[in-house]
RNA sequence: GCCGCGGUAGCUCAGUGGUAGAGCGUUCCGCUGAAAACGGAAAGGUCUCGGUGGUCCGAUUCCACUCCGCGGCA
């Protein structure tokens, strides 16, 4: 049986992915939905890049603004609302793009990861926090010693989250992948010196844009904290120190520049090696491996 | 002009009379429900510690002079 088919847009942060998609979905009834870990939050806008409704120029747009910045979410989560929402689309007999850069999310519907049936457990993982990495690793060589080799060793994040399924399920079973897509994955090509222009003109924009007050009024109704801020990283973390006047604006823009680039870097680190990627310099050489694809 | 302090990796600085160190940054890499998260590795000092001489078997380390920066007194 055919997999239905699955348009995939990706690339680094200001790379034009935004821009791309909406061409490609307004000429071949696309609708998209959104592979961003942090545009799923509300109100975090200028500050994540998110598309604006004019923008949109009436191509529907999902899984953004669909959980508060106060809460955790997480890829499990995403994968099962992009399921749903991908799929619902296919139905209507529609196109659907999954456009964005968080690799982890899109790499959870591209080869359709199948996560253990485990609850997030806090209270677990807090507890475990306070432990050295050796104490952690020891806890997962008792529950579990196959997981304990192949895990990162030194990964704190890595290993609670072993402890917690291997506590649930009485071990960490192997990740399997079950793809539910055809998928064409398509990336948005920049040399470096470009990228860093770009998202240097990027950032400047929404500056002026107003991005600080975007942080300052969420710290003002007590959306966002500046612990979360911090969580949220890049935009957050730095306007909010500069809000807290920790920073001057001069040391956020430049934090900012280079955190940014540096996020680039490691979501290329991602994308770079996946051979499975065609990149791209335009629309015109999107549209041509669509339709040839299609 | 005098006195004091300092001049060591791109930056902030440790350090020792006997083959140069840390943190940050940079680059690269990993990633099994926090992923803008979390973690790992490497490169970097014209054989080199501002310069020139001296002491010494040996000086980045001690001494003298000199240049530069900072602070104080004039």
């Amino acid at each position: 049986m055919l997999k239905p088919k699955l348009i995939v847009i990706l690339g680094p942060t200001a790379s034009g992915k935004t821009g791309l998609s909406i061409k490609l979905a307004k000429t071949l009834k696309g609708e998209i939905v959104s592979a961003d870990s942090r545009q799923i939050y509300k109100h975090l806008d200028l500050g994540t890049g998110k598309v604006t409704k004019k923008e949109m120029s009436g191509i529907p747009h999902y899984l953004l603004d669909i959980v508060l910045p106060s809460k955790k979410y997480s890829v499990g989560q995403y994968q099962k609302n992009a399921y749903k929402i991908i799929n619902k689309i296919i139905k209507s007999k529609k196109i659907p793009f999954l456009v964005g850069g968080s690799a982890f999310y899109i790499y959870s519907i591209v080869d359709g990861w199948q996560f253990p049936q485990t609850k997030t457990d806090w209270k677990l993982r807090k507890e475990l926090e306070k432990k050295s990495v050796q104490e952690l690793l020891e806890i997962l060589k008792k529950l579990d010693p196959k997981r304990a080799q192949t895990v990162e060793q030194k990964n704190p994040r890595r290993l609670i989250r072993a402890i917690e399924i291997a506590t649930q399920l009485g071990y960490v079973p192997e990740l399997k992948h079950n793809p539910q897509y055809d998928c064409l994955l398509i990336g948005i090509k920049r040399e470096d010196q470009e990228l860093k222009k770009l998202i240097k003109k990027r950032l400047l924009a929404r500056i002026d844009q107003g991005m600080v007050k975007e942080v300052q009024n969420l710290y003002r109704k007590k959306i966002l904290t500046a612990k979360r801020a911090n969580e949220l990283g890049l935009e957050y973390k730095w306007i909010m120190k500069y809000i807290l006047n920790e920073i001057t604006s001069a040391q956020m823009i430049e934090s900012l520049n280079s955190d940014i680039w540096r996020f680039s870097r490691h979501q290329m680190n991602w994308f770079g090696k996946d051979k499975r990627i065609h990149w791209v310099k335009n629309q015109q050489e999107a549209q041509k491996l669509i339709k040839k694809w299609y």
